[in-house]
DNA sequence: GCCGTTTTCGGCCCGACTGTTTTCAGTCG
């Protein structure tokens, strides 16, 4: 696949173009394609040699024959004429917060800033403060940026987000005349990882509340500090965050609630619509010329524009918008439907709940099921169970079923896949079992796809567990085919997981609607190992919507007799 | 560069904040 490959290229002649001062249309143009590449689950190659590039929106004449030039000769005439001429490292200073195109191509037309280290000169002699537009002020965010930018600013997790949100929240809900308040952006929008955190806030008094805001505990530096808006960075662990607030009034929260959750693409459509109806759409509100037809809650926003309210995980602009025109909104999956947890792990194995917590806490949270998937022989390193062992736990889950009534231990394993394909647990012992995970611990990059799509086969076989691999804090994940995967889970009626942790989240949104298209059921799990394993399930659940995903694609909305008349009837 | 049930040309989302200005440009989201 040179999707990737291709968007970074993309990319670049984007920046490359921005700082020559080419027509912003233009860049924009360059910038969606790369965007839409990153995205693409299909394979930019065969789209290409199938004259299909074209069919996609946002792709047109101009860059599929660009596409087509690069995947034919491994070139791109384009990327090197806008690349001509430009020093290697000035595009990298684009990625320094506070720093744009125009700023560095005036750096580099005057000073001949060519990369980091001309930039941090040209700061310390005081040249770049002597150039028309500049001044000390200026400067210095430029130097404060270079030292975000060098202190590295990968995303955070979903989790850790979360958490710094709602510690945000909770502080300022004790601010006065503080009403509605949410998290906006990329976490409302349960992406996989966030940049910034965004929080929208209902208030008259903007000034005060931003007041309270920058005096937060934690609090590193004050980015920016006005009368309806406050930037901060807080400290988190050894690094920083930066934490946006938005202070607007209750009769344009909704618009405000739309614009700040995005995402961009989205709300650029969206704008869109509104201009062809000769409405104007912003953060305050939709206006029929000076009047003002929508803006409290988000429903009248979309109201006002003909649609049905967008669920925000769906505000990516991969078609939702157009499903809301024609009434084809997909009813995505939500918490009340998930009747269990199809991946759990005890102090038998690697986990550190004994069986009988990890119950209680399932039955807390209203679940009718959990299935106790420990780590099978192989899997030293993780203390997997012999069959001795797995005999004995089959026993302990006995027992403890007897105690309750709607509540059922399932009994189950998260088997290894070996390297031969064969299973951990020969057929014999995993015929008794009520679920079966089957996953690839070792030998990532050894025939994982035909491995996968063999362990499908197996009859007793339910799902597979975290199918990439990747590790979101850093690991690559498994050489594998992923749509040869779901194409045999298609063919042997299995299904696929969504590992909710949220290190994994995996299967990710794109090939959850995948599988989903393909009528692949979703095994939604936490793998859970400890007593906050349970919680992941609300980044699963969210992952989940963001792949479209409907109650009925999901397994574990089933009941536990549901759940067996599936294992019991699939094709085999 | 993309796109079209108002257009094959002429549009393309819009506003806050900052800093350097004295009316506005750059950056960001």
């Amino acid at each position: 696949m040179k999707n990737k490959e291709l968007a970074a290229l993309f990319h670049r002649i984007g920046d490359a173009l921005d700082v020559k001062g080419e027509q912003t249309f233009k860049v924009l143009a360059y910038r969606k394609a790369a965007r839409i590449l990153e995205d693409l689950t299909d394979d930019i190659e065969t789209l290409a040699r199938d004259k299909k590039l074209e069919s996609i929106d946002g792709i047109g004449h101009g860059i599929a024959q660009k596409i087509e030039e690069y995947v034919t000769t491994g070139r791109m005439a384009k990327y090197d004429e806008a690349v001509a001429g430009l020093p290697p490292g000035l595009l990298d200073l684009l990625d320094i917060p506070g720093l744009g195109a125009k700023t560095v191509s005036l750096a580099y037309e005057e000073l001949h800033v060519g990369g980091l280290d001309d930039l941090k000169r040209v700061i310390a002699d005081g040249s770049l403060a002597g150039l028309r537009g500049m001044g000390d002020k200026k400067v210095e965010n430029i130097h404060k940026g270079i030292g975000l930018f060098e202190q590295g600013h990968a995303r955070i997790s979903i989790c850790e987000a979360a958490l710094i949100s709602e510690a945000v929240i909770s502080y300022l809900k004790k601010a006065p005349g503080i009403g509605r308040i949410d998290a906006a952006g990329s976490l409302r929008r349960m992406k996989e990882t966030v940049g910034d955190i965004d929080i929208l806030a209902e208030g008259r008094n903007g000034a005060a509340i931003i007041d309270d805001f920058v005096r937060i505990p934690g609090l590193k530096r004050i980015l920016a500090q006005g009368d309806t808006k406050g930037s901060i960075l807080v400290a988190v662990e050894s690094s920083e965050r930066q934490v946006d607030l938005r202070i607007v009034g209750s009769a344009e929260y909704g618009a405000a609630l739309q614009y700040f959750t995005g995402s961009k693409e989205h709300s650029v459509k969206l704008r869109g619509l509104a201009k062809a109806a000769g409405l104007k759409i912003s953060e305050y509100g939709v206006f029929r010329g000076a009047k003002k037809i929508a803006g409290r809650d988000e429903e009248g926003v979309y109201g006002a524009l003909g649609l049905p309210w967008i669920p925000p995980e769906l505000r990516e602009d991969r078609g939702e918008i157009e499903c809301a025109r024609d009434g084809r909104l997909p009813r995505l999956v939500e918490a009340a439907d998930l009747r269990g947890d199809l991946h759990c792990h005890t102090r038998a194995s690697d986990g550190r709940m004994p069986l009988e917590d990890l119950a209680e806490q399932a039955r807390s949270r209203g679940y009718a099921y959990i299935a106790v998937c420990d780590h099978s022989r192989s899997a030293a390193y993780a203390g997997g169970l012999t069959i001795e062992r797995l005999e004995e736990q089959w026993a302990e889950i006995d027992r403890l079923n007897r105690r309750w009534k709607g509540f059922r231990l399932l009994k189950g394993s998260e088997v290894d896949i070996l390297g031969d394909g064969k299973l951990d647990f020969p057929d014999k012992v995993l015929k008794h079992l009520d679920f079966v995970v089957a996953s690839v611990h070792s030998g990532f990059k050894k025939n994982v796809t035909a491995r996968m799509v063999k362990a499908l086969e197996n009859p007793w076989v339910d799902t597979i567990g975290h199918p990439s691999g990747r590790l979101l804090s850093g690991r690559r994940g498994y050489d594998v085919d992923l749509d040869r995967v779901i194409e045999a889970a298609a063919a042997n009626g299995k299904a696929l997981e969504l590992n909710s942790h949220f290190d994994r989240l995996d299967l990710n949104d794109l090939y959850l609607r995948r599988a989903k298209d393909a009528g692949v059921l979703i095994s939604i799990g936490t793998d859970t190992h400890s007593a906050d394993g349970p919680a992941m399930i609300r980044f699963g659940l969210g992952i989940a919507r963001r792949g479209w995903l409907e109650k009925k694609d999901v397994l574990n909305t089933r009941t536990a007799e549901g759940l067996v008349r599936w294992r019991k009837t699939r094709k085999r």
